[in-house]
DNA sequence: GGTAATATACTTGTATACAAGTGAACAAGA
DNA sequence: TCTTGTTCACTTGTATACAAGTATATTACC
């Protein structure tokens, strides 16, 4: 069901409405097809719709939202080609920068790293699926980070929307056990400074979600275009 | 100077304000620091305030514009990490590309290219540099469109922002006829389907901004941070 | 003259009003 | 019954009004 949360304090109007909106499309609360309406969401927000179109634009920009100026704005769907240009664009830019990270790394930015795969092993036994997938968002960002490319991801994360979909749709297909497993591959392959190995193996984690893709479009053939 | 051209036919407030603001910035006739000031824009344009905020906040995302909450928005300063971050992103998507075209290009599309670069060779002995550099740009987009990847391109495109300034400063520096004769090579390495050569020729066609980048340095330090 | 309080003239953020286009419902007429 | 025309309730795009914060200049005061 849509569920609206509560503003944060100190959180503008804009910032607002657009962590709404994304949740609960990325969520598949909001589901392809649904129209946006920005009077009713300004209604429910409680803010006016000049924020609320802003946010729609972020969104249209990450291939989220369609406007059809004069008619309407709709959640888009799940669209082929899009998740494939995500997925080269990830595996593109990830694959350059653990082999990168092979050149530059230091010792606390590995220690950092691998106490991150700690955790994710520890929540593997005993946490939710939801741990692990923050856990691996923020493994990821830190490999950009690590390597001075926070522009570099917060581009690459704009275009990822319909990577999160996916993953929503197919929480329980690839198992966690295997993404935590491969975290640990690439590090080691970047602590060996094996720039082909850390590349191939970064590419081999980031092209599990073909698996997800075959398996959702099969289950929820309508979200796709 | 600072100009501004007249609007299109059936063209958008928010596309128009974009466009003249994206061209000036490029161009270096707003320069770093300068004062964009929402309500002076709204009246030069003639068009309101709330289409010009949302042409800035495109910009704010491309790093071209800095906006200080109930101070003002001033363009912002080239930066070197925007910049290093900005070519990064580049020579890794389009080297991935050409070694991508080197097993799917078609004969019409190597075609195609070779049109370009003979277009690029005539204007290299009567043209302007402008009509290079229109060429250039066009030859670039279309290696993403050939290899379906347009959203690619749109949103590497909107972080190119910075490379076209020192573009605009040095324009005298890199010849165009290196420009055009690595091209070539380029595409004679996607036609004999030499993945390693495609590769590392671009990676060394898209290195030659460093050169103009040392030299714009040096001449106008003040535009940078 | 030096300092502090106070206008005032800006800025962006948000709310609201108006313009213009779309499509569905519905009524009138053949 | 079918077609056509009209109304009406929506939509987004744009313009404008208001709120709130900031920095500067000015004024009053010591």
């Amino acid at each position: 069901m849509v569920r609206y949360q509560d503003r944060l304090a100190g959180e503008s109007a804009k910032a607002y409405a657009l962590r709404e909106l994304t949740e609960n499309i990325i969520k598949m609360e909001l589901k392809p097809g649904a129209l946006i309406s920005e009077n009713e969401l300004s209604r429910t927000l409680g803010v006016s719709r000049t924020p609320i179109r802003e946010a729609i634009q972020e969104l249209v920009k990450a291939r989220l939202i369609e406007v059809f100026p004069q008619k309407g704005s709709y959640v888009a769907s799940i669209s082929f080609d899009a998740v494939e240009e995500a997925a080269f664009l990830r595996r593109t830019i990830e694959s350059a920068i653990v082999e990168e990270l092979c050149d530059s790394i230091t010792d606390a930015q590995l220690k950092s790293l691998y106490e991150n795969i700690d955790l994710q092993e520890f929540y593997l036994k005993s946490g939710t699926s939801e741990k692990i997938m923050n856990l691996d968002n923020e493994f990821h960002e830190m490999l950009f980070v690590i390597s001075g490319k926070e522009q570099t991801y917060k581009l690459m994360h704009s275009a990822m929307g319909q990577f999160d979909r996916l993953r929503t749709l197919s929480l329980y297909s690839v198992k966690d056990i295997k993404i935590v497993s491969d975290h640990r591959a690439i590090v080691d392959a970047i602590r060996d400074k094996d720039k082909e190995n850390a590349r191939s193996l970064m590419i081999k984690h980031l092209m599990r979600y073909k698996l997800d893709k075959d398996e959702v479009i099969r289950a929820y053939p309508d979200y796709f275009k």
